[in-house]
DNA sequence: CGAGCCGTTGAGGGGATTCAAGCTCAGTGG
DNA sequence: CCACTGAGCTTGAATCCCCTCAACGGCTCG
């Protein structure tokens, strides 16, 4: 009874956050290439291939593919589409971080998403549907670039690329709802602590953690950039944190959950 | 070049809300019929089929259909379905408002989003996964019962299917997106118009619109419930509102749009 | 009729914003 | 080389918004 590919379920992913991924994988500028095999290896080889949008694929699979994916790679503050664009691509995240944001109609923006590792982007492309937010780097990332042409030629024959896809419609959905449940809800102090609990899954290199700027803190949360900077200070104060660089933080996981543990008094 | 079910481009719903649908379907309690034609008239003189997951079929398509798909109606409180649960049906909404709600690790609840008439709620069934959150009926509810397996058995045949369930994917992600900017930004009273904006296009009786309890008002908006109180009491004084039920508002919708324009002194 | 729930309103306190002034740091040109 | 500049971070002071605590009224229901 119904379709096999519908079923066979799969856990969503970043809750445990225990799935602890190396550094970078090697990077090679590698856009179209007349040889295809290089890309194939490339891919195969890829950190995230297990999570990411063509992991069902096998490796005869993925020798059709690699000739129309593009590695491209970005500066924080540049901008993976706009909103309002009908992009042609969707993207998948290799490394670094990735912000959803809107503004609001008295002008000032909202940060509505992030974006990490193995996270499929822009997946309204996929409907010819225009893009509903802005996508911009936050860190230097690392996208590979997947035409929507590709997948419908593909979802024809893999129909486990349609359930990969769907999967990752309710991953973003899922996403968007503990947004609002973990970054707008309570006090500024608890929203800053489960802001910096929620970015330890996504740059997890160990300790040194990607640190928003004030401003795109405030976007966050929606607080006053002098908030934002008053409340990482008082935790630089009291020993929960320490900012090496003006950019990343050093914070222990399980400190910021006692301390958020100490909030409830 | 590529499959065309996944072309054919389709408007998000419910932006200019000026879809204005008239009131009740006639409200048939059919569930499981062994002649099977009644139910499929019933489905095709359903007013919201159009805008609904089978608004794709056509009449042989419904044909098959109609004698799994059961109608049920639900008073206000009672639960669609609960977090953790491992759902086997997906739902249509055909009138009503329905909430998703979350509980954080504090014990608050937080409403992170709504559903009403077209929409669809918990597709996180297909993919085999467990709820994200509970789904509580507001108002007075219908819906339409659709067996996971049923989908599963019409999609492969009927590739506009898989179009529209991903669509309607895309809607609940942005909804979502859309209540962090709009519900969850700037002072109290702004978020309060804004909801009232909302409810507007979700149950518009032209005028009559659902108002919420004070108390899901503060689950919806992050407030308390005197706060909520107060400003619902402050718009009554204002002349912005009235309201004639405990549970109604009659309020002019471009009333709202002014008052919200004059909040940027 | 009392109990309980929900909505309303008041008083007081605390947390966040606003306005404001320094601060560090990188880039620039004298 | 170093003052100048501007952007981003920090900190202070005053104001105000919102929360908490509290009391009260209307309503339903046992």
């Amino acid at each position: 009874m119904g379709a096999a590919w519908l079923a066979h379920g799969q856990a969503g992913r970043r809750q445990g956050a225990t799935e602890v991924s190396p550094a970078h994988a090697q990077v090679i500028p590698l856009y179209r290439q007349d040889n295809s095999h290089p890309q194939a290896r490339v891919c195969a080889q890829c950190e995230v291939r297990r999570s990411a949008l063509f992991g069902a694929l096998d490796a005869a699979g993925l020798d059709q593919i690699h000739s129309h994916i593009a590695s491209l790679t970005l500066a924080p503050g540049d901008t993976v589409y706009q909103r309002g664009e009908l992009g042609a691509a969707v993207y998948t995240v290799r490394s670094g971080v990735v912000r959803f944001e809107r503004v609001t109609e008295r002008g000032d923006r909202r940060i509505v998403r992030l974006a990490g590792q193995g996270d499929l982007i822009g997946q309204e492309s996929v409907l010819q549907r225009v893009h509903g937010d802005d996508a911009v780097a936050c860190t230097e990332v690392e996208l590979c670039r997947i035409p929507c042409h590709l997948l419908s030629d593909m979802s024809a024959r893999e129909p486990a690329l349609l359930h990969e896809l769907m999967s990752r419609w309710q991953n973003a959905l899922d996403a968007a709802e503990t947004w609002v449940t973990d970054l707008t809800t309570g006090p500024a102090r608890r929203r800053v602590l489960r802001l910096l609990l929620k970015l330890c899954d996504y740059t997890s290199a160990q300790g040194e953690i990607w640190l928003p700027s004030r401003d795109e803190m405030g976007a966050m949360l929606d607080m006053s950039v002098e908030t934002a900077s008053r409340l990482i200070s008082a935790l630089r104060r009291e020993g929960v944190l320490q900012t090496p660089g003006l950019r990343t933080v050093r914070v222990a996981r399980d400190g910021l959950v006692r301390v958020l543990a100490a909030e409830d008094v």
